[in-house]
DNA sequence: TTGAGGACCATTGAAACCCATGCTACCATC
DNA sequence: GATGGTAGCATGGGTTTCAATGGTCCTCAA
């Protein structure tokens, strides 16, 4: 059961090609869920930074759309289908376990050079780490954990530096 | 599943000739689904833009039409046929991925010499940007990557400029 | 004969791909 | 328990492919 869900957390580095590794943690996540190496990635409605997460999860949210509506045409259903499916992109996993972020989304997201990953069970947050430090619902030990994971790579604790 | 739902976004070029590209993603969402390069595009109904999609939503929206009259004959029947089909332009792709856009179209939809296409699921909206911003059910994290992709192309922000 | 539309070629910049390297965790063996 | 070997992960770099777009020529019709 526990292959099935995202969780633990990571910081990887966001190199000069805007590549970035997915932890190894969450591909076979994806992998065991969705049987490929697909991955989908969003905005957050409710916060800077983005949400990732498998075709499965992505299948659920677009039944969900689909129900709320049923045979519905209106303003309200196609400004909710743009917000659904419009900022969505996919990516396919390559052999190295990296993906390439579109700028885009990483301006959207403010992420610079490196990302801290977020498991959260259906899906995964992604933040820029410095943001994440500075967001008020930030969790106290996710912050302490992620404060030592800046300093073992030599990244300064604020984003000032 | 997922490789036949139009989502995500991108910001293309409508040149002098009225061609434009089409979205590389929309493209193979079009040749999975309906096995050809066809693509239907109509003003919408709801907004200043265009709706496009592949054939096999074309039959969708044909079979729906006809399930909702019947055998029925009557003016509204006859109106409703005209509100879904008389304005409908079938294009075949070119092997560069580009189509021409009607004038008739192009100036329904106010479109100038850019084009926002926004991915909903079974067919995707195509905007003039400018008018997309000061659309009233505008989507803002949509928003910020259209300033974003207008701004990495060197466009003005505002219609205005 | 001139203008419009369509087919075909050309360019450029980004995206996908392939190969190489440090690092660490785990394993087997001594 | 120490030591060497191996494998997997996170990265960096270079190369090739392809998408988007601009331009030219050709054809057909008015």
């Amino acid at each position: 059961m526990s292959v099935e869900l995202f969780f633990s957390s990571a910081l990887n580095a966001v190199d000069g090609k805007n590549r970035l590794s997915i932890p190894a943690d969450y591909r076979s996540v994806i992998e065991n869920r969705s049987k490929n190496r697909q991955l989908f990635l969003a905005p957050s409605r409710s916060a800077t930074c983005l949400i990732g997460y498998d075709e499965q999860q992505f299948d659920r949210l677009q039944a969900e759309h689909a129900s709320r509506y049923g045979a519905e045409i209106s303003r309200e259903r196609a400004a909710d289908a743009r917000a659904t499916f419009g900022a969505v992109t996919k990516f396919s996993i390559d052999e190295a376990g990296r993906i390439v972020l579109p700028p885009a989304l990483k301006r959207t997201a403010r992420i610079g050079a490196s990302l801290w990953f977020i498991g959260a069970g259906h899906y995964f947050e992604a933040w820029d780490p410095y943001r994440y430090q500075a967001d008020a619902d930030a969790d106290p030990i996710l912050v302490e954990m992620l404060r030592y994971e800046l300093e073992a790579r030599g990244l300064p604790l604020d984003a000032s530096a």
